[in-house]
DNA sequence: CTGAAAGCGCTAACAA
DNA sequence: TTGTTAGCGCTTTCAG
């Protein structure tokens, strides 16, 4: 493996002109470079990633910090996740996955003290979370893809679940549906402070109290089971049900599985529309699914791109440090599922 | 930040000892070692990564490459991703995720000059792969998740498809099916050398012709309407079909809406098995899925410990450089989707 | 515009 | 069982 000495060497100069080549940190004459540069071809020379990192105090390295329990990502934290990946590698940026949630604090210290990482983001970010705080302290720049409560003074990109859902119910409404019954994630769900299940459940109080109607929320496990439960406690509490509004999944496959048991048509007799959803999982259902589409990979890029703006030193405007707050909307997507209400 | 000499200071010894608590490589006393432990404590010591990499010229990362051309990991791909990542994180490594697909190997080249990774995963191997021997020339040890042609001398974890495809194949003709068709990955795919394709097509044949019934395959487009075309296509071919087998998902979906529209049942009239399924997909379906199971998670955390294992200098037999093979089985599920033939 | 040299925070001989 | 010291391959003063 080449280094930087016989770089050097072979362009006939000092290891730190070559080392200035490199960096740009400093003015050298045209015909210098080429000749180092030169060199840098011949040898295939690439800088050892440690050296410079030990040497310079920036590894190029970005942390995602997600909580990996069960079953890995969904489609669309896998879309966050390739999203950032693929904007790391564009700005010579490498990216860790790291099983780090919202409680695993201790890990992530450990982490910290290790000074491996440049930056982090997280992910599935609760509304009061621990890693907020630890990260602000270890003083590693990060951005959170998600909420706190109070993201004062805290960079995010998000989704922005009020106008979503508005857009949803908007959607709804117009069709005629007055009987509109909301399937959230589960009651542990809400009770941990997940930000999407909190800010939706609000979100669509809002917009159906905005319109004189009432608003029926059913919690469910992310699975088709609980789906089918959730269904069954949604025709319980608004018999004369005619639309579903969803933001899971895998619930939504189990509400639809159950509509088709109790020999309800969808969209004839009940509209289903799904909220954050991606093409790919929207386009699995028979008729594909009318829904909000999630922005997927860009979430993940452009949450790449405010972080690394605060690490490059011409990007770190220190006079004013702008705290970057995103939220980036899901376009209604009218498929199969949706019609104007019965009767 | 706490140094290591900060912490020889303060434990009353010298730098060197401090490093032997941390690395193991020479006896300390129980006194000594106490005494350096707990300075580490109380400075809340944690050595720093890249000056541990670049003196030890080991860096803890290992890289997953992967193509993320278009909408980033299916399900199965993101349950390989997290078991790496717990794995490595399990066992003190780092998992970074490399956009670097079969073709990408300029970027590769020059990842690997910069000797960032001590090892490396490479995903969506194709037959013919030229990540392969480029690692081999970088001296970089890596694990294939999939298999190449002939992977003689490459480590590799993959799922095995030959026993797959056969229980598959066993459960639909115990049922008394003999009009079955396999729905496949695109043409593309087969033609790029796409293992799993490949390797799925003549395991089908086989399976089949051992029993003597017509193989007949029909590739598909991964997406729902790519489903649908393909089975049209396979009632073209078979206008008596009572059975489709696939290794699709997005296509799958396709092919049960497809059978919907037409009229024709699942399972009654027609059953469908899909192969290496996340539980999480099939029971998306209504009913769930029949379906042999990917081994999931499993097989990300076996190619990490496999990995690691040629990295630690313990593990690294060099007297026998055991080159570990693993297939992984997919264990039949029945659900919702398979029954008797009809008639 | 260029060079020499002092670190960055560790590991691993070498020496005792 | 422990200490001393020469690197690892860079960046970045300080000097010219």
């Amino acid at each position: 493996m080449a280094t930087m000495s016989d770089v050097a060497r072979r362009a006939g100069v000092s290891l730190s002109t070559v080392s200035y080549v490199l960096t740009g940190a400093r003015p050298i004459s045209p015909r210098t470079r080429d000749r180092v540069l030169a060199a840098m071809k011949e040898l295939d020379y690439q800088p050892n990633a440690m050296a410079q990192g030990l040497a310079s105090r920036r590894t190029t390295l970005l942390g995602l910090m997600l909580p990996m329990d069960d079953r890995g990502l969904g489609a669309t934290e896998a879309a966050f996740a390739t999203g950032a990946a693929a904007a790391a590698a564009d700005a010579g940026y490498h990216l860790m996955l790291h099983p780090a949630g919202a409680t695993d604090v201790d890990a992530l210290r450990r982490l910290g003290n290790r000074r491996l990482l440049d930056g982090a983001l997280l992910m599935e970010v609760r509304l009061d979370d621990r890693r907020v705080p630890l990260l602000r302290r270890l003083g590693i720049p990060f951005v959170l893809i998600g909420r706190t409560a109070d993201p004062a003074g805290t960079p995010f990109v998000d989704i922005d679940f009020d106008r979503t859902v508005e857009d949803a119910v908007e959607h709804l409404t117009a069709l005629g549906h007055r009987d509109v019954v909301y399937v959230n994630h589960s009651v542990a769900d809400l009770e941990a402070g997940y930000g999407p299940a909190r800010r939706t459940a609000e979100a669509f109080a809002a917009a159906m109290r905005a319109r004189g109607l009432p608003p029926v929320m059913v919690p469910a496990e992310d699975t088709a089971a609980g789906g089918r439960r959730a269904l069954a406690e949604a025709l319980r509490r608004v018999p004369g049900l005619t639309a579903v509004l969803a933001m899971n999944e895998s619930a939504l496959f189990g509400v639809l599985g159950g509509l088709a048991d109790r020999g309800l048509r969808v969209p004839d007799d009940v509209s289903v529309v799904s909220m954050v959803t991606s093409e790919s999982v929207a386009e699995l259902a028979t008729p594909a699914l009318t829904s909000l589409t999630s922005p997927g990979s860009a979430v993940g890029r452009l949450a790449v791109e405010i972080l690394i703006s605060t690490l490059d030193p011409e990007g770190a405007d220190r006079s004013a440090p702008e705290i970057r707050q995103e939220l980036l909307s899901c376009a209604l997507q009218v498929r199969g599922t949706s019609a104007p209400a019965r009767g």
